[in-house]
DNA sequence: AGTATATTTGTCCATAAGTGCAAATATACT
DNA sequence: AGTATATTTGCACTTATGGACAAATATACT
């Protein structure tokens, strides 16, 4: 049950939730400067939401230089898949700052690439 | 938001977790005091997870007499219906000792209706 | 080696959430 | 009205959880 739980636990928060359609609209490896400046929250409660999503499963994690990079992870077993369609059901409405900032910041990319950190303020 | 954030805190637990599958299970609706004795934990406690639960919409409730008899809800909107699913999809050992614990509790009803509290102990 | 930047982690604090017990409520029955 | 039973609720206690800040780590670059 252990696994099961920690999963749900994990989905009993804004931020992961946020954090989770993010990667989901997205499509791409998002690196985490990106995701704090699409959701307004602070560098190191990202980094903390994430390591915790991390720990169930449900994310995958590259490295290129000094950004990680995570998306949602691919060899999904039945669970997440049922859980990632969960999330879809959120009405759009929910995320749409969320998914403006992330356009902006993904317009900065260079070669599809992240190259800059916070640009916030 | 609120909507679908209580929800999926609601599913953090793993006594509200077993509750809901129990009810998936049985089909049927049970009053607390067979829940109590299926997952042998406390009444005021099972009480207050039940509360919970049927703040968010996913329980349905009738009397009779004195037993409150709850239900998973049947008008059932997307959300939940995946809710639903999500949890059908945790492995059945999770829940074995529970639901043979309700069988023999359901075994007591007359005419299909509970008429005695615990019996635990 | 030293600096810069991205990210993680440790600690402290406030608040939320679950548990246990006792008391309160609601209904039925005599 | 008084009793019995099923369920809820209020309160005190403990533990889990998230937020803020500082410090630590990891990588890249010069």
């Amino acid at each position: 049950m252990d696994f099961y739980l920690k999963l749900l636990k994990c989905l009993g928060d804004q931020t992961r939730i946020r954090i989770l359609r993010l990667l989901m609209e997205s499509k791409l490896e998002l690196c985490v400067c990106e995701i704090v400046d699409s959701l307004q929250i602070p560098f190191y409660s990202i980094s903390k939401h994430i390591k915790e999503l991390k720990n169930t499963g449900i994310l995958s994690e590259s490295r290129n230089g000094t950004f990680i990079m995570y998306s949602i992870a691919k060899d999904e077993n039945e669970f997440i898949t049922k859980i990632i369609e969960l999330i879809k059901t959120i009405p759009d409405e929910n995320f749409s700052s969320d998914i403006t900032l992330l356009k902006k910041r993904l317009a900065i990319r260079e070669n599809g690439k992240c190259t800059i950190g916070l640009i916030k303020k």
